[in-house]
DNA sequence: CCGAAATCTTGATTGATTCAAGAAAGTGGA
DNA sequence: TCCACTTTCTTGAATCAATCAAGATTTCGG
């Protein structure tokens, strides 16, 4: 787990400036993974005290347009973030819960970023979601 | 392109009652794909005249459960709703102005269907979104 | 240490979606 | 064809994530 200081460099080499929200956002996200806003602005003001909402969803905006953080929002789901980049790993979502896991790449390495047909759009990025239930909601609606 | 007979067979087929709101939803999503709530309910009326917003909510809701459209949400997306179900393909999304695409599976028949490690939960569904640059947005931005 | 630019605070607002209760309509059986 | 039962639709209000706006603070290069 990266240290205080290691996020200052990220900071910084974001060209980003360093400021004690930005610190705990950056931390909170590396400490929980697939958080929501709600959440993280929850772990940051028991880092820091007050802290306004607007200043979380700022500087979260401003993580991901740095690539620093990611965001992902699974269909019915709130924002959420995490801070593995970079690494073209994929997630499970629970239909049910919506509990997010973590998986890499099925096939190797971004090998669905050619699709059959791009429609002239000039693709970046695939992302892939596979849904499901997980073993709670499975047992609890089969009862 | 199905006929209103069609609809009314979908309907029955999946123990959904016909109504007219009903059949004006169904044939809105399949005139319109990738339409969002409120095109929908746009096109509903102009068809039936006043139809109130929840129906058509009620309506998508219901006709997604029963497998008749599918609703797909990328994410800064509000709901979108498509008639295509069952036949694996997925979706290119244009960061910029949110046109979506469709793309029939690059790599065949499900193949993202078994991810290195799916942590317990019974995926039944991969979902892949590309995401990248149309064109017009592509020129807008380099100018 | 200073000033410009970025960032944070406060407070209000938007907008998709959901909730609730009662009216209306569709369906299967008489 | 008509009835009763159930589902579906209407009306109206509420929720909640997210955004907007304006002014106060803070960061950081010089």
């Amino acid at each position: 787990m990266p240290t205080v200081t290691d996020f200052e460099r990220m900071l910084r080499g974001a060209a980003l400036r360093v400021t004690r929200p930005r610190l705990a956002v950056l931390t909170a996200v590396h400490h929980h993974p697939h958080a929501d806003t709600d959440s993280i602005i929850g772990v940051v003001r028991d880092d820091l005290g007050d802290v306004s909402h607007q200043a979380v969803y700022d500087v979260l905006r401003a993580l991901s347009a740095a690539g620093l953080v990611r965001r992902i929002q699974p269909a019915g789901s709130v924002g959420r973030y995490e801070s593995r980049t970079g690494d073209n790993h994929h997630h499970v979502v629970c239909r049910s819960c919506g509990v997010i896991a973590d998986v890499d790449c099925a096939v190797g390495d971004a090998p669905c970023l050619t699709p059959s047909d791009d429609h002239g759009i000039a693709i970046d990025e695939a992302e892939v979601i596979y849904w499901g239930l997980c073993p709670d909601c499975s047992t609890a609606q089969s009862s």
